[in-house]
DNA sequence: CCACAAATAAACAAAA
DNA sequence: TTTTTGTTTATTTGTG
């Protein structure tokens, strides 16, 4: 897959169509955008008032947003960096703002993105044609589509290497042994936890360091939409597949049209209905509300909560997350969601124990117990055996370990756990696994 | 203060 | 040999 990254001109790749969009192109240049936000306000409501059956309007807005976003067309100060400043070394920036904003109301090229390793990467990878990447490639999409890095200190290439290794969510691929791509190997996403990106991604913690969705602000017209926001990046397949509107479909609708899914995540999704005017704008505040709210925090005051209320579904709770010792926030507990989609996802996976559905429905069943019972550090799926040793059926009996370890938890067993009693756990956990092995 | 997730740092080995 | 890649452990940071 040649160049990691996609060229900046590739988003411009669908039909370029509805006065919106133009308008966003427009806006895109003129923006010295004191009032961008306002701007984008009008672009939405006119999106309303036209009857746009091109999506492609959304593209562009989304492509302008992630522009300003991350390329700093903004006018806004060349920002505190975002603690980025932790490190000693190279931050870029030099003026440590006391009362910093958070990342949703703040951004620039010096900006860290809000996104988490783990999402970058997925990002990358799944933006990738062949839907994997070698490391290198990663970086470059990831300098490619958030300039901080390149700025950046320098370990956040040891972080992205540390997250490919620790989480379970990416796996390595095979080289094809007859064509080498140089040193190391592809990476891709498991099937089999594709979801839980995508839910981290979904829950896009604008609040880098947040797994869990922020507390809507006091103010009343802050919705806690703004948190939602999908999977916006430029090019996002999620955007060039489905309209912009992939998680923000209603998780029902996704579950509903789950049997497309052995294709790949996004076809399943794509078939929405999209017309309903309220729909799309709620897709576009979504992805826009960080924006909307930041500039007059009353643009947004009208829009309707978000389709998708995971938050009410607590779609974003904790985890039958793979989310290993520290690499993840995808803090998906199956839900209705994981069972249908992960049970389709799993069809093209590799693994050779591929269980009939009724035990997949069983099994994911059992992680939606999980879910809500275990406690986040649980899971810690460590991604310690190499790619391939993972058998199902043995994580069956994992998680019916894990299950009955949550109940114990549950019991209350968990508040006499100290770290070290944990770490002991762990360890013993570990063990046990090898001894499997 | 604690638990937790995520980021960061670093040591180290293996591969190219 | 050097650089890159991959794994692992430990520590730090931010949040609830």
């Amino acid at each position: 897959m040649g160049p990691v990254v996609m060229p900046p001109g590739k988003k411009a790749e669908g039909p370029s169509s509805g006065s919106v969009a133009r308008g966003l192109s427009q806006l895109y240049q003129d923006t010295e955008a004191a009032d961008l936000s306002l701007a984008l306000s009008a672009s939405l409501s006119r999106a309303e008032d036209e009857e746009l059956t091109s999506l492609s309007w959304l593209h562009e807005s989304t492509d302008l947003l992630t522009s300003l976003g991350h390329s700093g067309l903004r006018s806004v100060s060349p920002l505190q960096d975002a603690n980025g400043g932790r490190e000693p070394s190279s931050s870029p920036s030099s003026s440590p703002e006391p009362s910093e904003p958070p990342y949703h109301l703040s951004t620039g090229p010096s900006r860290k993105p809000p996104y988490s390793f783990s999402c970058l990467i997925f990002m990358a990878i799944e933006d990738a044609p062949s839907k994997r990447l070698p490391v290198k490639d990663i970086y470059g999409w990831i300098l490619e589509h958030f300039p901080y890095f390149a700025s950046a200190p320098t370990g956040w290439k040891n972080s992205v290497r540390h997250n490919l290794s620790l989480n379970k969510c990416f796996k390595k691929v095979d080289k094809d042994r007859s064509q080498s791509i140089g040193k190391g190997s592809l990476w891709s996403i498991d099937p089999d936890y594709r979801h839980n990106l995508i839910q981290a991604l979904k829950k896009t913690p604008y609040h880098p360091y947040s797994p869990r969705l922020p507390k809507p602000p006091t103010s009343p017209s802050a919705s806690p939409q703004q948190y939602h926001s999908p999977p916006l990046w430029p090019g996002s397949p999620l955007f060039r597949k489905n309209g912009g509107v992939l998680l923000q479909v209603p998780q029902r609708v996704i579950q509903h049209s789950s049997r497309v899914a052995a294709q790949g995540l996004f076809p399943v999704i794509r078939p929405l209905p999209l017309s309903p005017v309220s729909k799309r704008t709620t897709a576009v505040r979504s992805a826009l509300g960080d924006y909307l709210t930041r500039g007059k925090n009353s643009l947004c005051s009208d829009s309707p909560p978000p389709s998708d209320d995971q938050q009410e579904d607590h779609t974003y709770s904790s985890s039958q997350s793979p989310t290993p010792k520290g690499s993840l926030s995808a803090h998906s507990h199956g839900q209705e969601v994981t069972v249908t989609e992960v049970k389709e996802e799993q069809k093209d996976f590799p693994l050779d124990a591929s269980p009939p559905p009724s035990q997949l429905l069983q099994r994911r069943r059992l992680l939606w117990t999980k879910g809500h019972l275990r406690t986040p550090g649980d899971t810690l799926p460590l991604k310690k055996r190499r790619a391939g040793n993972l058998l199902v059926k043995e994580e069956e009996d994992e998680e019916m370990k894990e299950a009955a370890g949550s109940l114990l938890h549950l019991a209350g067993v968990r508040t006499g756990l100290n770290k070290n009693a944990q770490r002991a756990c762990k360890v013993q956990k570990e063990l046990k696994e090898e001894a499997s092995d």
